[in-house]
DNA sequence: GATGAATGAGTTTTCATTCAT
DNA sequence: GATGAATGAAAACTCATTCAT
């Protein structure tokens, strides 16, 4: 009945298994993960029943990550565009910052292993995370997800253009606001 | 003298893996694939020497069909908005109905099966697709390809919505199209 | 804290693989082999990462029993002629007494799947094993290693004609051992 | 019921195999053979109903090449010396002069797809052809077969020798002569 | 609770052989 | 008669998962 012994494990299985998907794909074995998070093969099985519930953990969890860190250091009260930009700036940072994570993300969210459950459970953490966007004009009767997904879509290859040109990321964050910014303007 | 090898059963195979990775993932048995081609389990390594070099095909050759269907009645001489818009509606519109087509071409996208010759040249085979937008203010001085990336992202998503919602597809494709074209305006 | 690797299983391995070559060829399927040995197919790979990896193994193995053979009962302190005469003995009656392994054996040595270091390992083992036999006149000036080969060479057909006239061992082994001693004498 | 068309054909797909055996070993693909010998993959077996059945007859036919070899300028009237040494030399010389070939035979005479029947036929062949070897002192007794078994061994550890060290393949050819020589002796 | 050895179903790939052309 | 496309049975090897220690 009692939770499974460390939490320093689990962490430790749940970022060994983000890099080893960034690293090898969705087909990675789970014995490179347990090797890469200094655990034995078995062990893995008691912390997560099954590779898929591990894989979905494994999305959950790089999305929280991800929320957090926007979380941090958010301008409450500040004007709206210093809210979006914050946010903006800190998702692109912590992407670029977190490479693996991002990649496996990435493979995860275009997959076919995560449940439809922990794709609603993800998608709500993130909603409305952009301050009014879905209230803009652009996305009036749209699904509210929707712009959220507009939002993460164009996150998504600023950063991936911005780690190829590391000496631009600035611009492409830049070009990569501007964008976010024009679709909150008035038809 | 003897049979040639038919190119109608390179299709078959490339539109059967299609499907099957599309229903299965990535990780879907070539087995799966040839039987849904209806040919023999090693006929399919005839054609394609290896399983990630028939991924690789399959990748290049949906890239291709929605190219075509793109070019397909391009109204060459229209002015700029209408042929912006019947990219995008063409586009859209070859997503939907080929929604295998697409879920697997996005997995492949997601995944580490392609090399890089094979991304670069679909990259290619699409830069400029967009009469015009690369070289919109919003995108100078970035790179030549940042430009169709969002058009593709941002087209990826509103398909993605629109499938779920269909009788809401024309609304999609319009917000779709807004975000487009707000990228064309001057600073 | 868990089960050990047993050497007992790697050994039944070995010896499995053996009589398996020795029957079917070295084209031998790894399954047989594993069924012989009374293990999962699996299991095999565990102890062995590849088939020629375990075939070379055999090799060794192989060779490292014969020589033990040898070596056991060698008469240190006698006289040439009864250590030579010894050797002899020795090695062709642990031929006829392994015959699955001898004939293991020879496919492996006149295959390609053996290393040059797997080849080496054991000429180097066997280096030297006939008293004075490549200080004889007749090998002066020659690689060291031709005379174990001369012995090695006429020992194998020894036993070969030997193991098909059972009644008759007793006769071929003088008639080779006569051999190899006329080596001895000078020219 | 005509026999199949080109002896040409025939004699190019026997050489090929041989090649490819050397080479690859005998798990060599059939496919390879016949590209070897410029002929389709079918036709291989419209002369040869079967892998192994092309194989035996590689073998007969590697063996009756030697088999010219050695009679071709045999001094039939001469010495027994000079007769005994131009057969050495001959088969020797062939070996050195047919690498893959001798390779080739080699691994075939170790495997198990040689019919008995191949064997036997091939075993007559060189049946007295060693003059007067058999009617030695020291095999006297034996099947007549081993003083050829005998002959046939020194010769392959010779060539074996001889031709990883080309410039002393004079000194491994007279030192093979000189064991031979002294199985002639009496007691 | 943790470990890692064992398992065997499942995967990709090969290849001898057949047969339509 | 020759060709080479097609076949599918096997082969080597992998890996999620179980379970004895």
């Amino acid at each position: 009945m009692s939770r499974p012994r460390s939490e320093e494990k689990r962490l430790a299985l749940l970022n060994a298994a983000a890099e080893t998907v960034a690293a090898h794909g969705l087909g990675a074995p789970t014995a490179l993960m347990a090797k890469k998070a200094e655990v034995a093969e078995g062990t893995l099985f008691r912390y997560f029943p099954t590779k898929d519930e591990l894989l979905n953990e494994v999305y959950r969890h790089l999305n929280g990550c991800a929320y957090e860190a926007i979380s941090k250091d958010f301008p409450a009260g500040a004007p709206l565009e210093i809210r979006v930009r914050s946010v903006w700036n800190s998702y692109i940072d912590w992407g670029l910052a977190n490479r693996a994570a991002n990649e496996a993300m990435t493979q995860l969210a275009a997959s076919s292993v995560l449940t439809s459950s922990t794709r609603a459970e993800v998608e709500a953490m993130f909603a409305g995370l952009v301050p009014g966007l879905s209230e803009a004009d652009l996305f009036k009767g749209q699904s509210p997800y929707f712009a959220d997904a507009v939002f993460m879509a164009l996150a998504k290859i600023t950063m991936d253009f911005a780690s190829c040109e590391r000496d631009r990321v600035e611009a492409y964050k830049a070009s990569g606001f501007a964008m976010i910014w024009r679709l909150y303007s008035k038809d």
